[in-house]
DNA sequence: ACTCCGATTGACGTTGACGTCAACGTCACA
DNA sequence: TGTGACGTTGACGTCAACGTCAATCGGAGT
């Protein structure tokens, strides 16, 4: 059950025809919070390529998966190209000597990357923590939810990427 | 010493005016890596107000700093607008309560924003070090520099915020 | 006086990531 | 037999974040 809730709505399905589930392009535009528009684009940048049922696309579970990847990349902030090269090196399955080393050297890049990022992070978040201490310092109260009272786990919905 | 060895360049010192060190454009390019287009254009952007001599730009080290909080709310994937709303309310000393209030709720979200993005860093890790798992047993290499030495601390230099 | 270099100011071009709009098909249902 | 609701395909618009180019200016050296 990827959403919520779904009435009788799924026009073209036909019944159990091989038991995987397939989606409608604006149940991923839905369930992502991201317009039909915007899926179709990532389609022209190459990195998802749907079946299709006559006109319609059809998303089977990798397409939403790599997706689901692509969205993420663009949280950290990369561009669609960059995402669609890691993604299509991420399940390529090579098996070649040297594209393996290739990869190796593009995983640790990507990896420095990340690092870089979790430090600008953990500075920032520094820096939060100090500028809501005073805050609460002017303001008179004690101490707020503040650090986090474990397990936080980052809930779930989002508006549009936070700003 | 910001920068490495610097000639004699310096041909906007008023010899020992106020014993507080200055920066043109170019060098805070070189340090930061940018070019000075895109220096200007973050002080379009309301980021930094430079003070001039004569047409030349002069930054202080509160420019300098603010532009370095810019470039890392870009590694964070932030746009410029949002970098400058955040900058404006850290260094804004704000003291009404109102403001105090709402201050407290962009911190929050950033806050969000920010764990967010380090869950996603930290599932990517998770995956880039299964795929150099395989990778390394496929070549047959036991086991390479791995899950970081001890104290990487993100040397230094970068050519052009990563891929 | 002349030149050269670095900085500045417009103005326009460009790229990425979509939004918007028009025109059309198509399927279920009243 | 409509009549929506949803989906598709172009084509064009837009916005952010600069790049690029031309013209100009001002100080430093020769």
């Amino acid at each position: 059950m990827p959403t919520a809730t779904r009435p009788p709505r799924r026009p073209a399905a036909p019944p159990a025809d091989e038991a995987l589930p397939t989606f409608t392009i604006t149940e991923l535009a839905q369930e992502f919070d991201i317009t039909p528009r915007a899926i179709r684009f990532y389609e022209d940048m190459g990195l998802i390529e749907p079946a299709r049922a006559g006109r319609n696309r059809v998303y089977t579970h990798r397409d939403r998966t790599r997706l689901k990847l692509t969205l993420r990349g663009k949280r950290l902030g990369l561009s669609l190209l960059e995402i669609k090269q890691l993604v299509d090196l991420y399940d390529a399955g090579t098996d070649a000597r040297p594209q393996l080393e290739a990869f190796l050297d593009v995983l640790a890049a990507h990896r420095r990357q990340l690092e870089q990022q979790l430090d600008d992070i953990r500075v920032t978040l520094a820096e939060i923590e100090q500028h809501e201490a005073r805050c609460r310092s002017l303001l008179g109260t004690p101490a707020a939810p503040g650090p986090a009272p474990r397990t936080p786990r980052a809930a779930a919905s989002r508006r549009k990427a936070a700003a």
